[in-house]
DNA sequence: ATGGGGGCTACACGTGCGTGTAGTAGCCTA
DNA sequence: TAGGCTACTACACGCACGTGTAGCCCCCAT
């Protein structure tokens, strides 16, 4: 906060615009409210991005390019070394963005869903069908991010900064780590699901 | 869609409005809309709901009961049985409702872990934060619903309608039967976090 | 010094929103 | 048959939104 007024008004009008796409979705966060928390005109916010969807447009640009950045730099080290704290809300902002169906950041997903099809296509999961396994995944991660509010509310602090945050990502780990359904209660479960299936296809 | 003339205008309102609401979520879907689409005016809407706002209290109250109703049902027999096809549509606009801060929602997500947390505080899995444990295995799962566009686009099919949907819960079943980290990974993971944690400590 | 262009503001425009008001048709009760 | 209540419609109000326009200031190249 202390630096804000060294960044161009360019910047600024990003970054808040991130910040408030974030909280509140894209069609929720207000251009005014935006030009007001970087502290411009609205109009210029129009000079700088043309409209709203171009804004949006260049927030998606900037938080895939500095995702990317950072992702690059660690691709041979398996586990990455500390994360730099901005990349945080990004990473936040993507999430919500991609939910709100920006295309920029569908095109994304749908990238990150080919690229762990053929990660995972080595690896020794079980499963027959690895896209939507891959994709399913991709989504409950996701959920995290989305459900913030509902976390924070349920958790007694915000999971969207450092301490609660780092709450959430152990807990994470500790539900992919175990197995949560005995072979017998998956089986049992997949069955009820192709009994579904049969009576869905005897109907029409 | 045929039996849509049968039922009261009421209840074409409440159902136009779950469907709306879930798709484009509270903010997105108009008042003028929903009453267009339950082939009322909008001053109807208004008479039977009050407010936009009481109106989504009614859709929450209702698809809370209706999936009361079913789920006590089965409490019983651990696995349920045929889902009645209807509450689909309600647990996605629930999840949805959630999302956007709906204060009915947040109490029964509330209520949700207070419940997992005692269910699973018998069984047998590792972890040193229940709480956080449980939270966040329902906001994962609540992501699959959230991201059903994205998922839809990127597996070619309707995961919010039966065949796709099923498809997504196979997914979900494969997912939650095997660990997807091997204890090393887990581990590694887990030392990269407490690092980040002193590191945050030693900042300020 | 001067002219021009980019950063920036102020303000007006049209639209669609949730909401408010007035009034009508039809049924049930007395 | 008169009265009133409920379901329902038409329409206007105020507001906030995204957008459009006109113009100011200041820096910098000529």
């Amino acid at each position: 906060m202390s630096s804000d007024s060294d960044l161009t008004a360019r910047a600024r009008i990003r970054d808040a615009a991130i910040a408030l796409f974030t909280e509140r979705g894209i069609a929720g966060a207000t251009i005014r409210d935006i030009a007001q928390a970087a502290g411009v005109s609205s109009g210029l916010l129009r000079h700088h991005f043309g409209s709203k969807e171009g804004l949006r447009d260049a927030c998606d640009e900037f938080a895939l390019a500095r995702i990317a950045q950072v992702q690059t730099r660690f691709v041979g080290s398996q586990m990455l070394g500390p994360i730099p704290p901005d990349v945080l809300p990004l990473q936040q902002y993507l999430v919500r963005a991609l939910m709100d169906g920006s295309p920029r950041s569908t095109e994304m997903f749908r990238r990150a869903v080919d690229q762990g099809e053929h990660l995972l296509g080595d690896l020794k999961v079980e499963t027959g069908d690895l896209r939507a396994f891959v994709a399913v995944v991709g989504a409950m991660k996701m959920g995290m991010f989305l459900m913030r509010d509902q976390l924070s509310a349920v958790l007694g602090e915000d999971v969207g900064v450092p301490p609660g945050y780092l709450r959430i990502l152990r807990a994470s780990i500790e539900i992919f780590r175990q197995p949560l359904l005995t072979p017998e209660q998956a089986d049992q479960a997949m069955r009820a699901l192709d009994r579904i299936s049969l009576h869905e296809g005897e109907r029409p």
